[in-house]
RNA sequence: GCGGGCAUGGCGGAAUGGCAGACGCGCCGGUCUUAGGAACCGGUGGGAAACCGUGCAGGUUCGAGUCCUGUUGCCCGCACCA
């Protein structure tokens, strides 16, 4: 059969379309099987070909589903607010409105093109009113149960982007979309409290199965570390320095005391600190810095005594010292910490740096040289001296803090809470109202959705206000509770938000009285398989999971977690081997690949191209080899015959549903196609395969190329569609070969090899392996010490 | 600095502790052709061979790419987290 995409790609695709066989069933005997991938975001820039891979495992996995009988629910949407798109706006004068819905039609085209069998009358788009309706109406829920607070705070703050961002997207001190360089404003910021699920979103980790490593980064995100909060007096005053320390088995080798910048005790102390106008020089010093400045150049420590201010330390009660420096962060713990410069390193430099007096408490190491930060006996430390286990020593100072009222146990968490205003036109309008008599009030329900106002200016207001702020019309209204006059909130939702729970609304797209219909959500919870994309798995599942958990808590959805499972795959680079960019020119357009080869080439080779969850560079040389594989397929059809297959065929073709059906579930598509591949290789050389044997290869390959499949199973004079049609089935009888090639190994090197009978008992093997003229040679003059026979696999003989 | 991962032909990559390099690309040779940067067929780790070969050095084992110890290089995540 002569293989021509371009003509039989469209006309299946629209069968697909016209038999809606791709459409989850609500109600359903089969069993459910929910597959998610990760919905993109509209660029202007259109799909790349990593976008394809980012489905194209799912797709796979879903279609072998549907035709194992199940009930699938594969869906797909557009998570469509954010910056790009307003940032062109700005730029051009287009709405955004505009531009997404016509990057929508682009990216729609691209997935039908490709033959994805998402469920496409289940699309969802976050900007859309009936979708961000229930966005805000979870928000109101979260402000409802206390979830949501609003804080003065110095904020991490984009000036090119003019935009508040969270420490999420401003890691290492450079703004997520635009890379500038951050600073820290002090500003009106709204929170979500996920702290507060710091602890369940832990524990919920134990139930669901994500990749380790998946598991592994959210467990650092929330970053829990225990320890003990401890009290110390500052001398000749009522103020107390409250710090955190994972190390309260130290305390005796506290020599002094470092408080974060920024600590609110300088205010308080201000009129007993002897060197103020030093201290707020520095202050002023730190300021200025940027974040980078302040952690990645933090080779040299820098701070300043507090003169006039001793604490003490509670268990010694000795008089120490207390600095400031920028060292100690405001964001972590208390923002101020007790230095044990014998065990801590940072604590050693900065004692090194002052000439700070470093009291060993525990034995081992040479303060001279380094700090000691191992483990052993507990000296100069009063009552735990002699205690050579560090966890008794912690034991028993907790037990003497909580004793003297000093301290207690507690945990921290580098999580911090979720910033979720954004200066922006752009996104879901936050449903608050402010009023001068009543305050902070929430839009009612029934007032939902609070729409996104239109307007003709899209850049933001000076000072960094959002573009809502300029809008009479939409800032003033009457106040829900006392009806006198009020100020809307005129901030945004970050981009996060909508992705948050879009997996609950896949289930009931349609709905409109409530996100989706609690039946629905008890079928089709949790999502099965859930795949995305590394740089996901910090931010948008933990937030995500905390929506949820939040959800499930109030009664809203019926799991814990949302999704049993999670796999990512690797990054597709450029032939060049660099991540693809468009400044370096090495984006590969899914378009021009299936324009030339054919959507089942482009799906084929994006499978085919390496292990699924490894980065992999992209080969066009590499793509024509999967094209000769699906030729090579398709004129199979002129060696088919009545005739049964031969033995090889048949064994060949039961091996290889048996390896393609594992290695589907394990993601191994790579290896998958490697077999069919070679099962083909063999059917050309026997230059036969049984018509019957043809349709269940067709089968077995239908979800990796299903137009080629489809038009090869009608063709065959196959019943209804094959996306339909049952998944093959391996007779194990037929994968084991009567006769089986062993190796013989001469003290564990392979020096031949026998054939035998599939079932040859350990003496027929050895007396096999003896009988072969190269191993008698070797045996010459030599005593056989041991004889290793591994059924089915070797013989090895060990000689003296 | 801490945590995790990886290292195999010219390239992408295969190998439940049991014949290293499956499968594909590339390359070489051939067939067909006015032509080949098309298609098809054959070959392809190194070495003349004995043999040698999975970053490097050890170890465990009858047997190690695979397990253990150390080491180097690269990638990812977190990062003055107290």
């Amino acid at each position: 059969m002569k293989y021509d995409p371009k003509q039989i790609e469209p006309k299946w695709q629209k069968k697909w379309e016209e038999a809606g066989v791709f459409a989850a069933q609500d109600k359903s005997d089969k069993p459910k099987f929910y597959g998610l991938v990760e919905f993109p975001y509209p660029s202007g820039a259109g799909m790349h070909v990593g976008h394809i891979k980012a489905y194209a495992g799912l797709e796979v996995i879903s279609r072998k589903r549907r035709m194992q009988g199940y009930n699938v629910l594969f869906p797909i949407g557009f998570d469509a607010y954010g910056l790009p798109t307003e940032n062109y706006a700005i730029k051009t004068g287009i709405h955004p409105r505009e531009v997404t819905d016509r990057n929508i039609r682009k990216f729609t085209e691209q997935l039908q093109r490709v033959g994805f069998s998402f469920d496409w009358s289940r699309v969802i788009d976050t900007t859309q009113e009936s979708y961000y309706k229930w966005t805000q109406y979870i928000f109101l829920k979260l402000f409802e149960h206390g979830l949501v607070f609003r804080d003065t705070a110095l904020v991490n703050y984009c000036p090119s982007c003019k935009v508040v961002l969270s420490n999420e997207d401003s890691q290492g001190g450079h703004c997520d979309i635009c890379k500038s360089e951050i600073i820290q404003k002090s500003k009106d910021v709204w929170y979500l409290r996920i702290t507060a699920y710091a602890d369940k979103l832990l524990q919920g980790l134990d139930e669901v199965d994500y990749l380790p490593n998946v598991r592994l980064q959210q467990e650092n995100w929330i970053g829990k570390s225990t320890g003990a909060f401890v009290n110390f007096r500052i001398q000749d005053s009522e103020e107390q320095l409250r710090i955190y320390t994972t190390r309260p088995d130290t305390l005796f080798g506290v020599t002094f005391m470092v408080i974060a910048p920024e600590h609110p005790l300088l205010e308080k102390l201000r009129d007993r600190i002897r060197n103020m106008e030093e201290v707020k020089a520095y202050q002023e010093a730190c300021q200025k810095k940027t974040e980078f400045e302040r952690t990645q150049l933090a080779k040299e420590k820098t701070g300043v005594c507090l003169q006039g201010i001793t604490a003490v330390n509670p268990v010694s009660g000795e008089g120490i010292p207390v600095f400031i420096a920028d060292y100690v962060m405001m964001g972590y713990g208390t923002g101020a910490i007790m230095a044990v410069p014998a065990h801590d390193e940072r604590d050693y430099a900065f004692a090194r740096k002052f000439g700070l007096r470093i009291l060993p408490v525990i034995e081992g190491g040479d303060i001279r040289i380094a700090a000691y930060t191992g483990d052993g006996r507990m000296i100069h430390s009063g009552f735990l001296d002699g205690i050579t286990n560090k966890k008794d020593a912690i034991a028993r100072m907790l037990a003497y803090l909580e004793e003297k009222g000093i301290g207690e146990a507690g945990v921290q968490y580098k999580m911090k809470d979720w910033a979720f205003n954004r200066q922006r036109y752009w996104g879901e309008p936050i449903p608050i109202v402010h009023c001068a008599h009543c305050g902070i009030v929430p839009v009612p329900y029934e007032e939902l959705p609070l729409r996104l106002p239109d307007v003709k200016e899209f850049s933001p207001g000076e000072g960094g206000e959002s573009p809502l702020a300029k809008i009479p019309e939409f800032v003033h209204c009457k106040c829900p509770r006392c009806g006198r006059d009020a100020r809307r909130e005129t901030d945004t939702m970050p981009q996060w938000a909508g992705s948050s729970w879009y997996f609950l609304r896949y289930v009931d797209p349609h709905n409109d009285t409530c996100f989706a219909d609690a039946d629905k959500l008890k079928y089709w919870l949790p999502v099965d398989w859930y795949n995305g994309g590394m740089e996901h798995v910090t931010r948008h599942m933990i937030y995500s999971r905390f929506w949820h958990r939040f959800l499930y808590d109030i009664g809203e959805v019926p799991t814990r977690e949302p999704y049993a499972k999670r796999t990512a795959q690797g990054l597709i680079l450029g032939p060049d081997g660099e991540k693809m960019s468009k400044s370096k020119g090495n984006v590969v357009d899914p378009n021009e690949v299936v324009d030339v080869y054919g959507a089942d080439v482009l799906r084929t080779y994006i499978l085919f191209m390496g292990d699924y969850a490894s980065a992999a560079p992209w080969s066009e040389t590499g793509v024509k080899g999967c094209k000769r594989f699906l030729e090579r397929f398709a004129d199979l059809y002129e060696l088919t015959t009545d005739e049964p297959s031969s033995p090889e065929v048949e064994s060949a073709l039961h091996k290889t549903i048996r390896k393609v059906d594992a290695d589907i579930e394990e993601m191994k598509f790579n290896t998958a196609i490697a077999a069919m591949m070679s099962l083909i290789n063999t059917v050309s050389e026997e230059k036969h395969i049984s018509r019957e044997d043809y349709m269940v290869f067709i089968r077995l390959l239908c979800p990796f190329a299903p137009h080629l499949c489809e038009e090869l199973y009608s063709r065959m004079g196959g019943e209804g569609l094959c996306a339909q049609a049952a998944w093959p089935e391996y007779d194990e009888a037929k994968t084991v070969d009567a006769t089986i090639e062993v190796a013989v190994q001469i003290n564990g090197k392979l020096r031949a090899t026998v054939i035998l009978d599939k079932d040859a008992s350990r003496e027929a093997a050895l007396a096999a392996a003896k009988a072969e003229p190269r191993i008698q040679a070797m045996l010459e003059g030599k005593t056989v010490v041991k004889e290793i026979v591994v059924p089915g696999k070797i013989v090895n003989l060990v000689l003296r």
